[in-house]
DNA sequence: TACTGATAGTCAGCATACTGATCAATATCC
DNA sequence: GGATATTGATCAGTATGCTGACTATCAGTA
């Protein structure tokens, strides 16, 4: 009896499902939100059980060193896709962990040389099963050849779209 | 003749991609990231072009408050998969902007009860033309069936890994 | 009814990310 | 050579997002 007043009073929660004319859940903005979380957490989780404290980006930025040596802050910046001003953050904590030497250059008084250290190579090293398992733990309800073309798809969206935000990949000259 | 000496001193930045036996450019999580990283740019300046002051995450809740007056916080957090904490500071500046309200709940002392407003109702209309075209704004490089194949995988991936994150989607119990 | 556990919301603290500004140094152009 | 523009790095300010802790409240139970 009284169970009867109470489920008339339950609000009707999937009524966005039903009503709306675009589901916000749904839209492409979403899911890549959504699919981005669930890769650095997964990421994260990861390293977390290997034993290191590393986020992704310090990892991107921290391997992009390794193999620039010297490079400078904003080349750095563009071979990953980050905001300049964001970089000096990483920078900061990767120094600060002892896994990265910023230097002043000699050639342009303006620029840090940046040097990946012993402890940066070494961590680098052992991080690295890590960071694969992740990968492959975010993509572990795609077969292996939607995976790929997930990759695929990805990549593609992303090159037509580099331009649009702040901090477009910058590919090397070499 | 000064030209070879320069050509010779350029640092091969692009020895990365030659040498590391994963480029961190080419992993799930990297092009989860980047990805989103333009969704929201673009997100964020077609709203801007439209006349609108609205993130993504604000725009999400409020739909989502629209289509669920009187929901609590937990609730809406799960409904879109974002942090109970985070929802906090979103609330916060919605109820600031005068587009939602937050009323203490008769039924729990604890949770808040939200509710749209007139100008949130207003906001979110006018501003669905603009979301939508930020919406095939970002996926501009693929194909119709490339964009809808890519929803596919990440609503795949995304439903395998939901509970890998602090935030995982709550479907309504409606 | 008192105890125990769970839950809603908030907060402090940290790390991305962004905008826009500033400063120092370098490049460019006349 | 000197004015001008550009560039590398940083900073202030704002907004996500997270972890972990805390308070107030509710729910279930002995």
């Amino acid at each position: 009896m009284l169970t009867i007043s109470i489920l008339v009073n339950i609000p009707r929660l999937s009524a966005a499902k039903e009503n709306s004319v675009s589901d916000p859940n749904d839209m492409p903005g979403h899911l890549a939100r959504r699919f981005q979380q669930i890769a650095v957490a997964v990421f994260l989780a990861e390293v977390e059980d290997a034993g290191f404290d590393l986020t992704p980006v310090q990892y991107a930025a921290l391997a992009t060193i390794k193999a620039n040596p010297g490079l400078d802050q904003v080349t750095l910046a563009g071979l990953i896709a980050y905001d300049r001003t964001t970089i000096t953050g990483v920078i900061d904590r990767l120094v600060q962990k002892g896994l990265a030497e910023r230097r002043a250059s000699s050639r342009d008084r303006r620029a840090r040389e940046l040097e990946i250290t012993d402890e940066g190579r070494r961590t680098l090293r052992r991080i690295t099963p890590a960071v694969e398992s992740a990968q492959r733990i975010m993509l572990r309800g795609l077969s292996a050849k939607e995976g790929e073309e997930l990759m695929r798809l990805l990549r593609k969206a992303i090159a037509a779209g580099n331009d649009l935000s702040r901090a477009p990949l910058r590919e090397s000259q070499a």
